[in-house]
DNA sequence: TATATACTTGAATGATCACTCAAGAAAGGC
DNA sequence: GCCTTTCTTGAGTGATCATTCAAGTATATA
């Protein structure tokens, strides 16, 4: 009986990311959300709510995302492999709005006034590292990494590098694939004692 | 003949770069500045020209602080020690507004926009890379680091540790200064071959 | 003490902010 | 064709944005 919306809720969550993830949090006004979205007000709080929740809404995608990127590389070349590739993959900007990382970008931003949103690409920070340790005691169980190593402070660093490297990505004049290549020798080094 | 200015500049411009180091560029409007500053609209714009133009002031500030504060390691410890108990230092956020890097965080909120405040963090950037590099090759001058690596690859990948460190020092749950220790026993290992 | 020279004040500027809502348009079931 | 239901439209909300400026106040010299 209803009338159907005209949009494709996807597609434009998917643009909306793209938007946020570049201009970040403040610098979206609602004015650039309907222009690229191409939806007039009325409808986009329809669809969404408010601007926070469709903030909220594609951090959880930019994480899951990046999740499944990560798994994808980890069956095609082992845990290991999708670890020394995933830098180089990550600051690879062909195709992506910026080489930083989303969710950092949103702590940067609003982590200091213990915003929600914030609160929200912390712990999106948190399971990507649990990931990276999953990874890394994979790694150690296929003694591809030396199990004298904690994979939790191991992920812990990777973590840290991945974000260092992914800002330096996003400053001019920097060759941000040889930091990408760098890492990956790193962990190359983990392997013996 | 005329009257003086009730403010003290310097302090101003530190009480600003505060503000605008913790909550960002948009984050931060004039009616906080006014407030913390404890200026009204035309003393303000009297003083200092535009937000634009006292933002770049911090800038430049901030990033004075930072060689200086190096600089006075490099006499305590030498070039290698002031290397490895510079990012301890960064951290330590007792009396410091935030941990992530001023210029970092500008770089990431501007950065997109070609914005010429984010060109300028950007040749802070450079300047604080080139000044690592001088001391790599004070440290492989004096045999502390050997002379097979270049000084400014060192430089370039201990720029991003040092940022990777500042985003990690950000988040919650988070033991930074176990990175920061890490980077430094880094640095520690390269000494021989 | 008079005057020139700042500096300080705060109301007002137009623009833009996120957001609302009443009215109209389209699509299903009857 | 009619009615119900949902979506779309876009003008309008009050708040806040950076900035301006005319009027008032204080100081130093003459």
């Amino acid at each position: 009986m209803p009338r159907k919306p005209e949009y494709d809720r996807d597609a434009l969550i998917d643009l909306a990311r793209d938007l946020f993830w570049k201009r970040g949090w403040a610098g979206t006004s609602l004015k650039d959300l309907e222009r690229t979205l191409n939806m007039k007000p009325g409808s986009f709080y329809a669809a969404f709510g408010s601007k926070a929740a469709l903030f909220e809404l594609t951090l959880d995608r930019y994480a899951e995302n990046g999740t499944r990127r990560l798994e994808a590389l980890a069956v095609e070349h082992g845990p290991l492999g999708a670890l020394q590739s995933y830098p180089a993959l990550v600051i690879d900007a062909s195709s992506s709005p910026a080489k930083a990382c989303m969710l950092a970008k949103t702590v940067l931003e609003l982590g200091g006034q213990e915003d929600q949103l914030a609160a929200r690409a912390n712990s999106h920070l948190s399971r990507m590292e649990g990931l990276f340790a999953e990874l890394f005691r994979k790694a150690q169980a296929a003694s591809h990494v030396s199990g004298r190593y904690d994979a939790e402070t191991l992920a812990r660093r990777y973590q840290s590098d991945l974000l260092g490297l992914r800002v330096s990505a996003e400053r001019q004049n920097v060759d941000a694939q040889a930091i990408a290549r760098e890492i990956a020798d790193g962990l190359t080094r983990l392997s013996h004692p």
